[in-house]
DNA sequence: TTCACACTGCGACGTGCGTCACACTAATGC
DNA sequence: GCATTAGTGTGACGCACGTCGCAGTGTGAA
């Protein structure tokens, strides 16, 4: 693990409750994984018994259901922990984890995070803001799901992208989500066909220009004011 | 307090990993709020320094959209805990709560918790488990509104209200659930005509009888079909 | 280079559900 | 008691969005 990682590292919500000390003794425990796109981490209904902090590269976390249609929970980068709710509630996993690009992942076993947990009880309370936030967020999506339609899903979930994983340029900010329309598609919650055509009439009116899984954002208060 | 408060709040997250002691002491720090059908406990956006648990009674959790609609994130009863995610988070609310009947609640302010909390860290990892679960079963709701249509929906929120709400009777289940069809479309995500029609659908068919905020199941196997 | 396959773009069509309108019935207050 | 309001039941209608179909455009493998 080089600096850069350590660095990574440090702004997960596990690490950050910790001193120096602390966070090399964790560090100890890691096990490094390097995934390709495409591949799997861990599927649905399987047990559980580690947690993941993003080291490099973009994980997306999904359902099926029975019927063999997707859902996309969200899309992870660096600094970034999944697979944590089955440390604190011992059932099978409720998603699976794929890597939607290369990527290296931090991985902690739940049996040596016990222990620690237990030795470091300022993690316990970063962990808790970490799921309250969450809670939040995934409420607040729920309430889009109702409420938006589908272009302003779209709208709010390129924002969303943007902000975590946009770069500035000249005439913009360029989001490289790395996602295919399908999965955008699940993760806001519709057809591929219908966020295309969403995309292509934000393309239209000159607020974003649509790339191979990215897209620039020219006009951002338009976009802003779409999703709302 | 009578006794019978005391064993209501002993089955919240809170209390349930304390010895006689600790719960004893945290009681003392209780107020109790009584509340009459349809008053708000505290509104969307307002400051949160208490967190609550239900003694007796049902709240439900509502966010308006800035249009004015409503979405009930969900109807809670006795032994269960809301208000909290402020705790941990310290943020302005993002939902009201508000009686859908006549109730009392014990209420802790958070400047009493802090101090509790890092003196029984072990309540720490309980309050991590109910997080946990109830970010499942929101992620579990999430994928309801994308891939089941209103009618399963609504059976599926029937279901939940009768696990937790319903009665035994001779000839079936006796789901008192006090919400009118408003709310319990607000809760669904759908309009207050298609729920009534779905409702009507299935008794029409057997499955239940509609009574005034509640219903009879009468063939919950059929019920549980239709839901998923 | 060529083939294959994954991804994108877009029109035609059907439908589930929201909106509107209105009648009816049950609570609640004076 | 009667009036008023809150809640329920149902049909008519329109539209957003899903499904289907197919053509165009990468893009990676052999």
């Amino acid at each position: 693990m080089n600096d850069r990682d350590v660095e990574v590292l440090g702004r997960a919500p596990l690490f950050e409750a910790l001193d120096e000390e602390g966070a090399r003794a964790l560090r100890a425990a890691v096990a490094e994984v390097h995934l390709s796109r495409g591949q799997t981490l861990f599927s649905e209904d399987q047990e559980g018994d580690r947690l993941y902090v993003i080291l490099e590269g973009k994980i997306k976390l999904t359902r099926t259901a029975p019927d063999g249609r997707e859902n996309l929970l969200s899309v992870l980068g660096p600094s970034e922990m999944f697979g944590e709710l089955s440390l604190f509630d011992p059932r099978p996993r409720t998603a699976s984890a794929i890597a939607v690009t290369e990527g290296r992942l931090a991985a902690l076993s739940h049996s040596d995070l016990w222990p620690f947990l237990k030795g470091h009880p300022e993690i316990g309370i970063h962990l808790l803001r970490a799921l309250a936030q969450r809670l939040r967020r995934t409420n607040e999506i729920m309430a889009d799901l109702v409420f938006t339609d589908v272009p302003g899903r779209v709208a709010k979930a390129l924002l969303d992208l943007a902000e975590r994983f946009g770069q500035p340029t000249e005439n913009g900010l360029h989001v490289h989500h790395d996602l295919t329309q399908e999965e955008l598609a699940q993760l806001v919650g519709a057809s591929r066909e219908t966020v295309n055509k969403a995309l292509a009439d934000f393309a239209q009116r000159g607020w974003l220009r649509i790339e191979a899984r990215a897209v620039q954002v020219l006009d951002i208060e338009r976009l802003r004011k779409r999703s709302r």
